[in-house]
DNA sequence: GAAAACCTAACGACCGGTCGGTAAATTTAT
DNA sequence: ATAAATTTACCGACCGGTCGTTAGGTTTTC
């Protein structure tokens, strides 16, 4: 029941956001009343943090894993880049919460998942700080670059229909190839390799 | 006084979020009761979307008057970029409200706002499908392109700090660069220009 | 003196959360 | 093996508080 809590809670705070969701609409889509809702959560506020960290975990860990089969600065950003963007697509709903309701978490959950989500930027900066001293990728902010990045494939999980026109796959490699393109700029100046 | 409670309403909901923000919090912010809101606004949903609806008019108009100055689908993209960018940056609270509490109004309204930001996008979608078919831009798909585009430049607004490391002016640059070399990907395998 | 701007006071609805209680399942003790 | 004790999972009723909104009276402005 705990498990069916929390999927109702991802379907009603992705659709009406966490705010305008109330605790026995979610108490109603389980089939059961309200307080019982409260013998698997201490609150509210838990649940939504509940869903966020557990999110934020398997987002960072994915990113870790998709890491290991790739060697030299390219191919790691371009699998980066694919599991982030593959990641939000495939959980929409997760990441969209994760991403947006920040505002309602307590002060100490609030800093647990910013905690997590920078440790995540860090990696991407740290690939983006790598690539840009090689001479992969143009000289740039990587803060920014970071942030536009991130982003761009957070924002993406905002307007995807899983039953629209392209797969996940598809905009992946979209996806993948523009950021790729937008990093390695100087190449453009250069003769053909 | 209308302004002013307009300026408090821009300033709470960027803060707190529409839903959590109270009509009293407005009040208090503009030295008055709350009772006396209701004279100037009919209700709490038609003031967030008088903010909404001026935030599009003037980002529609503002990017409509960028295109006046640029000949060529490379410096009409450009300018539209910056525009975009630059009138996210300096109305950050604005577009951030605009773009992040759509699920605030009622379905009329929401369907205005919707048809807005739709003719926003038409814009840059006809950029692109223009730089594509005289051969400035890579062939890909126009619609998620767009989304790209406009999303990253949306999200810009809500890490964007005013009294931060760089300016406007520097993030609109890094960000024309970085879109025009993700859309102008097929230069990368062609000779030097 | 009239219209505009604002006030006090209150309403009904709803919210997150708590309470005492209960039926069924599980564990423990004999 | 079986009776007692405990835990699990849930319910219905309710509380204090806040919300958006309204009615009606009062002050300010021109």
């Amino acid at each position: 029941m705990k498990t069916t809590i929390k999927q109702i809670a991802i379907d009603l705070f992705y659709q009406k956001g966490y705010f305008a969701t109330s605790i026995s609409e979610i108490a109603h889509g389980c089939g059961i009343q309200k307080a019982s809702i409260y013998y698997h959560f201490p609150g509210k506020e838990d649940l939504l943090f509940s869903i966020m960290d557990a999110t934020m975990n398997e987002l960072l860990s994915c990113l870790q894993r998709s890491q290991d089969s790739a060697a030299g600065i390219e191919a790691r950003m371009r699998a980066a880049v694919r599991s982030h963007v593959t990641f939000h697509l495939e959980h929409q709903k997760e990441t969209f919460i994760a991403s947006s309701e920040l505002r309602g978490l307590s002060s100490e959950h609030f800093a647990a998942v910013v905690a997590q989500r920078d440790a995540y930027e860090r990696i991407f900066q740290k690939l983006i700080g790598q690539g840009i001293q090689e001479k992969v990728f143009a000289d740039g902010d990587i803060k920014i670059l970071s942030y536009a990045i991130l982003t761009l494939c957070t924002a993406g999980a905002s307007w995807f229909r899983p039953d629209g026109r392209l797969c996940v796959d598809a905009i992946a490699t979209i996806y993948e190839n523009f950021i790729l393109n937008g990093l390695q700029q100087t190449l453009r100046m250069g003769p053909m390799n």
